[in-house]
DNA sequence: GCGATTGTTTACCACTTGGTAAGTGAAACG
DNA sequence: CGTTTCACTTACCAAGTGGTAAACAATCGC
């Protein structure tokens, strides 16, 4: 799918080199994260980029080099991405709902971001710990917004963490299984996405709204 | 780690071919499973099973031939674990309960399955397709077991599909996802896995089981 | 016992892999 | 303007890839 368009040369030797460097990220991000890394080749990632594979190893000195800033990148475009929601105006469900919403918005736009995350889970090692060193920011700020809720009465009490992974596994299943949807016959259009999207949030607000407060706030 | 014991000659000619190519299948999907398909080359599984790559191919004409007939295996050996639960006595949540202690159980001890399902749906294509017509008996089963305890009022009303994706997934995710429960800080051991699937198991039963037949069924 | 069959090995092969070394053209700099 | 630096290419390479061909040894039918 080589789009290689030569572009014509413009801006000051540093920006071209950044903006070089920033396209050979996005397009390993995206090779990575649907392909696997070992599915993937310098070769390949050159071709699709229309450069040679000797210009990637210009930048970084190694593939697993590049992984690694593949890595970063990555995490820093799902907090981009996440961060936000937990930020936003609203309190509760509303903002779980919220959060649940970019998931899926993400899931749907940006398949390769979540699949590379999954990715680096299996090769472990230092590349997990590396993601994991990127988000715990990220989780800190969730953990204690969670805590907070719990702390108001406004969500079921439970650990913080396990909610976080129920939530996080449930939603990115729901939203990018795409196989064991089709088993059970669910085909992944853009239109059964939002029936399973609101069925979904349905199944997270029974599980995580406390009793006493879901009669304020129905769920849609 | 080639326990290649060259064991004396027993049995059988047609049985010896049996155990051979039961032993290349075994290693084959703890393999595919855990480092993926394209990561691992047959001079790997050779070495592993300590034969010749050649060997392997004798068995099957190609790699992907092999990958198909790995996928029928743990098709089948998904079935066998899971089926049982289904068939098990107790009806509502009971039934749900064992069949999520089972999805732990496998994920403790053979994480390599799942991985391996979990693979086949990145390749896409055509394995795909193969782990879905093996998987739609079982899925046609856990389907219409919903629907009956649907009708019966044990459990919330919800598309059984979709029922069947969340907590596949959830259950999947909290099992398998050690990166992700890293990350949240909670070290996957065996202790922690217990706390896990019984905080798990009241998420799934707020979530899944009937408000009105709650009551009357607490969960542990 | 003996040739045919079968499972496996040794010997290859064309091709791809990540990575190195040296060269090249254009911009940056004095 | 010359030269130095930089981004990148062409030319390689050794190790590995899936796969083929032929040799070989154990077992089967007879």
């Amino acid at each position: 799918m080589a789009l290689a368009v030569t572009s014509p040369p413009k801006g000051s030797r540093a920006a071209r080199t950044r903006a070089t460097e920033d396209r050979i990220l996005a397009v390993a991000l995206e090779s990575f994260g649907m392909k696997g890394f070992d599915s993937v080749s310098l070769d390949d990632l050159a071709a699709d980029l229309g450069i040679t594979k000797q210009a990637i190893l210009y930048h970084w000195s190694s593939k697993r080099a590049l992984l690694d800033a593949v890595i970063d990148r990555a995490a820093l475009e799902l907090i981009i991405e996440f961060d936000g929601a937990l930020s936003e105006d609203g309190s509760g469900w509303s903002r779980v709902e919220s959060v649940v919403r970019r998931i899926f918005r993400v899931a749907m736009r940006r398949p390769e971001l979540l699949g590379f995350i999954r990715e680096i889970s299996r090769i472990g090692g230092d590349a997990s710990l590396r993601v994991t060193a990127d988000l715990d920011p990220f989780v800190s700020r969730a953990t204690a917004y969670f805590n907070r809720e719990m702390d108001e009465g406004r969500m079921r009490r439970c650990d913080p963490g396990l909610l976080l992974v129920s939530a996080y596994s449930t939603v990115l299943g729901a939203a990018t299984e795409v196989e064991v949807l089709r088993a059970v016959g669910i085909e992944p259009t853009l239109r059964s996405t939002v029936v399973r999207r609101r069925e979904l949030l349905s199944f997270l607000y029974a599980a995580m709204v406390a009793p006493e407060y879901a009669r304020t706030q129905a769920p849609r």
